[in-house]
DNA sequence: CCGAGTATTGCAAGCGCTTCCGAAACTCCT
DNA sequence: AGGAGTTTCGGAAGCGCTTGCAATACTCGG
């Protein structure tokens, strides 16, 4: 295969008679070209199939039109999907986007340590990411634009997920369904392996709150917080079931932990719900299909807000936040618990 | 926040008391340097924080160290984990990563036509895109390196699976344990939504191979081939359980088809594996969750494969080719089909 | 028809790095 | 000790684009 050079603006320049100057100012749209010789460039550099040298153009203009989209792990089903939507909006405005995994700490905080993103993008979107206020600092010091999602910090635009409000509607949910026993499966930081970023600890906060609402006593060994896998959200399940006094719901913070949880109940003959009832957290792709109840929070509009954001900050706008209330999805994991149902009849 | 110019290689020059082409030298590791003043430079870079400009070395060299991954759909699992894999090996082999989603027809022929790529990169990892011959000829005549996934095409580096035996091996499992009636759901393109790029068609082939070796007629109505999705697949779960003589057991071409059968199953009743057997393919995250039966081929390390194969054609390597035999990973959905096990008692 | 004012366009200087080529400084060997 | 042969380094010419500034061409009122 015979690789042939791209055109420069020089040959296209030629073609159409006019300056270096006059094509780069042509074929970018800046006031002060006559439509007619804009004309005569574009034809020129169509003809050629001109295109400009990004190399090139980043230099000469210090921009590079370039989004960094950091996640901790990419495999996950959450990430991807912000990643996705924050991708198409970044990919409409004319940004490429350069993907970064941070799967373990050691890239972490040799990512943040060194400047890794120096000269390759404007701006970064952190998903998940628990940014101390200094990292974040040397980010801007470098000049980046910065979008936050799932992590709040003044001077950054960022999406913030009404997380206690979103816990404490799951468990509400629950409550009015006449449980009294539910219980908290959540998510905890595991040192080795940031699996999930940065835990959504608020959630737990929220189920408090409606415990505490609800007139119901809240019980330590009924909040369990593990690692944010379906095996850790099954083996923690399980250990519910050994209880002296088991829950009969649970309010999961993740539908990776409900989802591992499910599979015990079934492996433990329980069904769904009518022994036990469960409500996960994201509205993950395959909720509906196991027929889980869960909290909805948008999880492709907090990747297009943040991708918004970044954009609309590298156009001179403020910062801002944008705040994202959970919603109940009702589907076959609840009801209300055995002993209502049976006397009800 | 007050921007800092990030320090070119003059000031290290001037700081390490050498020319700027000495540090340039010094830092890249190319040899004729001294070992003395070579740690000299260092440590001035390092002290002030240098890290060369990528647009100014990618303008002079004319090599981006930037590979583009494209994708049909980024939050399909088995995308995300491919580029998962495929972007730590890039990344650790000190190269950048390009994001780029095809997920509509127009943002695909838009790409191909354009010269959307030009300049950006180095090279360009293809996952399950239907690449031509002419668009894959047009990306070589821009320099870039390839690799396939998904898609085999002479001169490409690609990794293809054995799709044929994949669908074989599954088929065959069910027959081996005496189902008779053993229907397909397969993937097929929909038009406006290419939602899983090229179509394994192969891996029906392997059916038919299947059925013919084990005896078995091979029934028209217990073919159907679907939109790659959990809905899809519920929705042709329902189909096969309207025939007059229905299937006993069914070999998905996804697990995301499989899941949605099993919750057709589900609803309908039916019991897995008791009442009806299924395999899925691609062992998917959640496979083992839904306790599904399935083919497993290496996901992860295809994208592994095609990063390290890329990297090896822009070292000068030639093209290869890496097969991949998909195993089967036996879980609780398969089981001998109800007349045989009462039998058998 | 002329000059002030405005609309267009060209020149040339970078942007920060790489690399060819020649100069300088050292090796050794006879 | 005197070159030939090596190393090690600096000078300078780009890479392809953008942009400040100057120059030219064109507008129109008087």
């Amino acid at each position: 295969m015979t690789v042939s050079t791209p055109a420069s603006v020089q040959v296209v320049a030629e073609r159409a008679g006019v300056s270096v100057s006059t094509v780069s100012r042509a074929l970018r749209g800046v006031p002060g070209i006559s439509a007619a010789t804009r004309k005569r460039v574009q034809d020129a550099a169509e003809e050629v199939g001109y295109v400009a040298s990004p190399s090139a153009s980043r230099l000469a203009t210090g921009r590079t039109r370039t989004i960094a989209v950091v996640v901790p792990l990419l495999s996950k089903w959450f990430f991807a999907e912000v990643i996705a939507a924050a991708g198409r909006v970044l990919s409409g405005e004319g940004y490429d986007v350069l993907l970064t995994e941070l799967s373990t700490p050691a890239l972490r905080s040799e990512f943040f340590a060194g400047r890794r993103l120096q000269g390759r993008c404007d701006g970064v979107i952190a998903v998940a990411l628990q940014v101390s206020a200094e990292e974040l600092a040397a980010l801007e010091s470098q000049g980046q634009a910065i979008a936050l999602v799932g992590a709040v910090r003044s001077g950054a635009s960022s999406v913030r997920v009404e997380d206690r409000a979103g816990g404490r509607a799951a468990t509400r949910h629950l409550a009015n369904l006449g449980h009294q026993r539910i219980a908290f499966l959540g998510i905890q930081e595991v040192p080795g392996s940031p699996l999930g970023g940065v835990p959504p600890a608020e959630r737990l906060l929220g189920y408090r709150d409606a415990l505490a609402e609800a007139g119901l006593a809240s019980d330590p060994a009924l909040e369990l917080c593990v690692e944010n896998t379906v095996d850790a959200g099954a083996a923690a399940m399980a250990t519910f079931l050994t209880a002296a006094q088991p829950p009969t719901a649970v309010v999961a913070a993740s539908d990776e932990l409900a989802f591992g949880a499910l599979g015990t109940l079934r492996r433990a003959g329980l069904r769904v719900p009518d022994d036990f009832s469960i409500v996960g957290y994201d509205n993950h792709e395959l909720a509906g299909t196991v027929d889980l109840t869960t909290m909805d929070h948008g999880v492709a509009d907090q990747g297009k807000f943040a991708a918004k954001a970044i954009v609309a900050a590298l156009a001179g706008a403020p910062s801002a936040v944008e705040r994202i209330e959970p919603r109940l999805i009702v589907r076959g994991s609840t009801a209300p618990p055995r002993h209502l149902r049976a006397s009800g009849h």
